[in-house]
DNA sequence: GGCATCAGCCTTGCATGCAGTTTGGTTTAT
DNA sequence: ATAAACCAAACTGCATGCAAGGCTGATGCC
């Protein structure tokens, strides 16, 4: 046994079910262990289990992964790089917490990668994989029942869908990576899920990919991006447990007037500094 | 010690005056040893110390930065993880051999990312920038004498310097990776370098953002990428030493011409060993 | 009572050791 | 002589052990 102390911080975010199960994505990640680790932990982080700023000691990891520091380090090593984790020195691990601005950024570059895809793969999509697409949309109206965890994963994994269609191994990494980060950034900053709208959008952009109208396809994937972007990003900073100092701002000066709301949150709000 | 024969694949290769130099570049990699390692490898893959293909087994690159093999391990999956590097399990790592396709796309996500960069950047500039910007180019103009190798890295680092003033890691980020993947290519399928054009393109480039006009930047941003990676990939395949089916074909039929050049050792010489 | 200091544990940083896989040369059988 | 089999060295995959740095709670001082 290798646990201290720290293997609780762990055990309570819902790896239950995820374990080895080591799906897809693309090859972002080796076969391996560590590969397995760092899939793992994504969809952990993608599904919410693990939130912005968890930690991750290497020595829970490893345990719970049944594996060594020294795989659950280089995983780490391999999920930093990728910007899901961040790394500091001597310090543990965190699940990122990208900024707004930082946010913004990855849909900004989001939106011109999956501008590539779509402008290649207009009208050169086969039969099969216009299936695939639908079907992959059909899952995701079912999921609409479950967790919002799955829909949101199962909405930017259709973009993934998309990117692993254009044979480009270099965009498709890329696309997978800037999508999971702007998945990551939905957990900090959105409101409650509302997927509807992105299901009948992604069914637009099969139908307009099938008709092979390239120049719409185009339009209909940025204006999609962008009311992602949009409904996420709405209020330049709405940090749902971010910054511990701007939360517990309100509530630092008022020993006296205890009803009062001071709205303090404004000064970081509104700038979006 | 712990190199057992593959040490002998590195000292060749130019690391002399590259070990612990561990320049800017942005923050890529951390600030520790695999981070110096990193900047290391890096340089030395855009400066053709390290041709693609070229071996980099763990004992010899953990020998000759004075490091244990785990962290040179770790370095290794990090420079795979921004392409550079191809890692296959149980094998020897090697630098990254992309295809004629993947330099292509990598040019294509390169000058979209670009885009962003110089849109943001246009009339945004500080005095102060505009002045680092010209004397980087001023360097580049200096170092034209000087190796090929340097001005190409210094062109490259012209981008990224570019990149850097725009503030956004995320941003930051990618166009680094995509800048050093895409010098990387220029190894393999570019002829000998000329840099006098992409210098007065530079210049010109930063002229226009002085002058803040925003569209004409991105045009000549987009008309010097267009034509670096023309330039670069005008042949669809050149491979320079990639495939020793390709290479060899010529030589396979005559074997009465003995007094030819003794290829054996550009077999795997050439590259490593 | 409040604040600075400090000690001990937790955690990371890194090296080393062992086992399994690949490699390339040698041996052996045809 | 050719090709299959084999064997030893090289190399990777991974776990473990040790030292150093950061965090937390306790102690002492003001």
């Amino acid at each position: 046994m290798q646990s201290r102390r720290g293997a609780g911080a762990l055990v309570g975010a819902g790896f239950a079910d995820l374990d080895m199960q080591a799906t897809r994505t693309t090859d972002l990640d080796g076969n391996d262990k560590v590969g397995t680790i760092c899939r793992a932990l994504r969809r952990a982080i993608i599904e919410q289990a693990l939130e912005p700023g968890a930690k991750l000691p290497e020595d829970a990891l490893g345990e719970r992964f049944g594996v060594s520091r020294t795989i659950a380090r280089h995983a780490l090593g391999q999920l930093a790089a990728q910007g899901l984790v961040e790394l500091r020195r001597n310090r543990i691990a965190v699940v990122a917490t990208p900024s707004w601005q930082e946010a913004r950024a990855a849909f900004d570059i989001r939106i011109e990668l999956e501008r590539l895809v779509v402008r290649q793969l207009a009208g050169n999509l086969s039969r099969a994989q216009i299936a695939e697409l639908k079907a992959h949309v059909d899952a995701e109206e079912a999921a609409r029942a479950g967790p919002d965890a799955v829909s949101i994963r199962l909405a930017t994994e259709f973009h993934i869908l998309l990117a692993s269609m254009t044979n480009s191994p270099i965009l498709i990494r890329y696309v997978s990576e800037v999508a999971y980060r702007c998945c990551l950034t939905l957990s900090l900053y959105s409101r409650p899920h509302s997927s509807e709208c992105a299901i009948n959008e992604h069914r637009a952009i099969i139908d307009a990919l099938a008709a092979g109208k390239a120049d719409d396809v185009i339009a209909l994937m940025h204006t999609h991006l962008d009311s992602v972007a949009s409904r996420a990003l709405l209020s330049p900073a709405k940090p749902r447990e971010r910054d511990l100092l701007e939360i517990l701002a309100p509530y630092a000066a008022d020993e006296s007037g205890a009803g009062k709301v001071r709205r303090k949150a404004d000064l970081n709000g509104g700038a979006s500094e």
